[in-house]
DNA sequence: GGTTAATATGTAATCGTTTGCGCAAAATAA
DNA sequence: TTATTTTGCGCAAACGATTACATATTAACC
């Protein structure tokens, strides 16, 4: 229900400037010398003479100049501005990958446009082309889920736009990339249910053809495999990874003869839901079983008992993805591609801990 | 540790483009016709014939055209880009009104330009420079925690660019607002406490002089009020609302004479410590003590028990606010300053459910 | 004193699009 | 047929900042 406001004078009279920006124009007028004086004292050219700077200077503050990026971005082919894409904005994970990214943006007065592809592919495409268009300096995108061709990041590179991409990338395109070592994270978590004293470790995975899933079951497979524990594929469940479908999957691993004494979802949703069926039949954790999961969502600290999972370095990759960006910017030499890869960190919470020191 | 890859033949050879984006000239060159033709057909001008609309549709795809927004921004004013201002964009409030702000924007083509002020004024001012220095079309911004003056969004309507405050918001300016009813969230909730069976409710608040703090204050005053029940001045503790504070909170409440029956924390963190402490002296939630919250953390959910609590309608609140902004962008009146109140929504969890129907 | 160099500023083109104005040619009206 | 309108397009000036090139002034040097 809106409340409509009663007009304040100073709206309506118009003692508000006149809306109309001040140009380098009006500031060369006021002095009478030419605009070309003015944006080279703007710009400590040393043709200009320290007087002559000062009053530019001391004029532009007066008449509140601020230039007009536009105009300067248009002229000289830069925009200062980067375009950021992700699947979804409000997910944990990307908004903080969001924020390591403005954070060094910021530093050197680069502004971040960001863009979300909801996972559609058209989506994704648009949002490449209106970012070319939008004469962004460069594109930093994580791809989405549907993604399987790329012809318009080629597009945009071959438009002189450089791309960059982090946690969801493809060999595909020529561009750095910078993601985690799912595989390592999935490894070392399994080898610390191991230790724990775990043996039939089951796992929820994903059958998409995502590399992360991929990794993250090979991750596992390789820790059972260097600890002598034969791998059963009945004790990994495929599901969407959600809360459900952690449910679902629990209640599946509980039916079987042989119960798993721990599981590894590599989702904290799933986990999560695994959780929630174990506490309502009173089956402890991590006692009976043991539970982990991956991504580190900021729930996981919360939940009863504090839920096991792997930290994905979010304001780390944003931080180094966009540094590696602007380092690559800034080189005048073709860009390097390479491939980096962040080592996740395993955040070991009562969820999985047995042993009281360890 | 990066790996370097070694360079694709594409990448070196040029193969690729020649990093030139084709312009309107380029299409008028091809068709013997002026730039101003191409323009005019590019946007469906009636003076131009469909025959060369078509050709020059055409020849648009074929050149792989992609007009240059900044070129176009610069002529006519507007970029088709509208800043967004927000402390920071990784809490899951504000990360989600964004997406809302998305949502819409995008439907009618515009880009978003997100921005974090991390609740310093002085960022929020250099923030706001820039956004207009940029030429965005407007700006929606949540206001920072330390921010009392408010020129530099006075100059930015001076300079022509309409702003338009949501969740944190001030009636200094002269701008629309859109805002939860922090109030009647507060009411609500304590009003069912009060329905069941809660009659000593305690309340965690924030001693800043932040609004929304002191209206959930009120709030809770007034339903006290409203059912009979007296204010005591002991039961409201004082905190910067964190986890630890809500620990901290919790344990002093405890060593009153007369303990609470139920806690109403300004901020779901705080409610969380309280849990926290709740369960390690093995006191009974919601039966001894019910626990009720403020924001819909998504955290939330996942607590044992989950935690009963206000839903801020984030993403609502952003569209809201986007589709405000551009009506008045649109509709070239003088802009009508407004106040929009959503009201909140009470998510009723375990964490105060006494009784089983209800 | 005349040539050269250094200093400080102006001129004008440019970035790519948009758009008011104008001008033919074609179409219609008288 | 002539007058008038309509149609289709070109011309050129914006938008504001930047910058290569030119120019004017002063200083410096032999």
């Amino acid at each position: 229900m809106p409340v409509i406001f009663p007009q304040s004078p100073a709206y309506i009279s118009g003692s508000m400037a006149d809306k109309t920006k001040t140009t380098i124009h009006d500031i060369a007028k006021k002095l009478n010398v030419t605009a070309s004086t003015v944006s080279r004292a703007l710009h400590n050219n040393p043709r200009i003479s320290e007087e002559t700077k000062k009053a530019v200077l001391k004029a532009a503050k007066q008449l509140n100049y601020q230039p007009n990026q536009i105009a300067a971005a248009l002229r000289h082919g830069k925009s200062h501005i980067i375009g950021v894409i992700v699947p979804t904005a409000d997910r944990s994970f990307f908004a903080s990958v969001v924020r390591g990214i403005e954070e060094i943006a910021n530093k050197i007065n680069y502004k971040v446009i960001i863009c979300q592809s909801y996972d559609s592919y058209e989506k994704e495409v648009q949002t490449v082309e209106a970012l070319v268009s939008a004469g962004v300096d460069g594109i930093l995108a994580s791809i989405g889920k549907n993604t399987t061709a790329f012809d318009h990041f080629k597009q945009a590179q071959a438009k002189g736009v450089p791309v960059l991409l982090f946690d969801r990338t493809t060999d595909e395109l020529d561009v750095s990339q910078v993601m985690i070592d799912d595989h390592l994270g999935a490894y070392k978590i399994v080898e610390h249910l191991i230790q724990q004293g775990c043996r039939r470790i089951a796992h929820f995975t994903n059958p998409r053809k995502i590399s992360i899933y991929k990794e993250r079951l090979r991750g596992y497979q390789d820790a059972l495999r260097d600890h002598d524990i034969p791998f059963e594929e009945s004790l990994v469940v495929e599901s969407n990874l959600q809360l459900e479908d952690g449910r679902n999957s629990m209640k599946k691993l509980l039916k079987l003869k042989k119960r798993p004494d721990a599981i590894f979802s590599a989702s904290d949703y799933g986990a999560m839901g695994a959780m929630q069926v174990l506490k309502e039949q009173k089956i402890k954790i991590p006692q009976e079983i043991a539970l982990a999961g991956f991504s580190n969502e900021p729930f996981t600290s919360f939940t009863d008992p504090p839920l096991t999972t792997v930290d994905q370095l979010s304001i780390t990759m944003g931080n180094f993805t966009a540094e590696l960006f602007f380092e690559q910017l800034q080189s005048d030499k073709k860009p390097i591609r390479q491939k980096t890869i962040l080592t996740p960190e395993i955040i070991i919470r009562a969820s999985s801990l047995r042993k009281e020191n360890n």
